[in-house]
DNA sequence: CTATATTTTCAGTAATTACTGAAACTTCAC
DNA sequence: GTGAAGTTTCAGTAATTACTGAAAATATAG
């Protein structure tokens, strides 16, 4: 298989994003070749398409498979392993989120909770643990956030991002609003 | 100067978080040490503190420089440069969101946007471009979404967060609603 | 301008990470 | 069971990235 001009420089692409990610310029190659691909592929033809080694193809699978980003099927009549990738971009989206969380801020969210328990030393380690606790609020406000997004239909959030900042407007009202529907009133929304 | 074993850890951790982003160990660990240092420091000062060489300082200073993550001030009376890191936590996070979007989202959006210009030479082309044209408005809804609530003001940004999934109740209602205040009457948030 | 303090650059080297090919392992049809 | 097809592992090697020390550049005080 030769890829075409227009899946050649989508696939290069993803493969110097990777890098400037965590992941690495093989593992981004693989991903948006399955992304683009109509047919789930078998890791002969990812290898023959992108020219590496198999072993080095059958790596990266399993590296895209701890992140959640393929599917791995079977075609009748074929032992040989076929990989796509999701179609949903939202859900690849939401799984990238998911999968970041729990490698990059879990893990800090649980060494600051460690060093905000620890008795400062002295006035530095005062100060440190100030900053920590900031960084630690934020963080933790940050991603009790997404928990709730990561909830919402996707036209739900589609619709709310495209409201963008008119959501505002609704806050600033918040206070006066009163719902007219159904006889009932309610005096604003409540936390 | 020797860290606390507060510091340390968080110094420590941020190398290796560091590593999980593009970013490289001894960056995140000169990041983290002036995010936790009550004064700014000098280059010898973090150099002496971290243990590696005073040019791998002048390298990593000049990285988070361009990340506009790190700001350079002088003393009185004295002739080096001292650096700190901002310390409202809210801007540090726009910052990075905004420097990451420069970075790998807009040359990926110019990329997708040349890419659907092209003519598609046949089928797989065309399922192809199908699948970046969805990659491409999810990626333009998310990053206009994102520099609408960037101009938000931290406080309204907290506390819209910290509605949650809340301000889903107000999208159901918005059609139903009334403002009650001032006299006025308009029939819901237009778009 | 000179002497000195400070920062930056950069070529060489160390450390890390990526990749390959060969061998080991697994699965399945017969 | 055996053997063929397919996949994974892994030790060795290649490529990349990080780090250092020495030298060059820059800045400043006198």
């Amino acid at each position: 298989m030769n890829l075409s001009p227009l899946s050649q420089d989508f696939v290069l692409h993803f493969g110097e994003m990777g890098s400037r990610w965590g992941i690495n310029r093989t593992v981004g190659q693989i991903y948006a070749l399955l992304f683009v691909s109509a047919k789930p592929l078998n890791a002969d033809e990812i290898a023959n398409a992108l020219q590496f080694s198999r072993s080095n193809v059958s790596m990266g699978l399993k590296e895209l498979e701890s992140w959640h980003l393929v599917r791995l099927q079977h075609l009748p009549n074929d032992r040989r392993e076929y990989f796509s990738a999701p179609d949903d971009v939202w859900a690849i989206f939401r799984t990238l989120a998911d999968e970041r969380r729990k490698r990059e801020i879990d893990p800090t969210l649980s060494m600051l909770r460690d060093a905000l328990l620890a008795t400062p030393a002295n006035d530095e380690d005062k100060f440190a643990q100030k900053r920590m606790t900031e960084m630690h609020n934020l963080i933790e406000m940050a991603t009790s956030w997404f928990n709730d997004v990561h909830r919402l239909e996707p036209e739900t959030l589609k619709q709310l991002m495209k409201m963008g900042t008119k959501v505002t407007k609704l806050l600033e009202m918040k206070d006066k609003i009163k719902v007219v529907a159904g006889g009932k009133t309610s005096s604003g929304i409540s936390r």
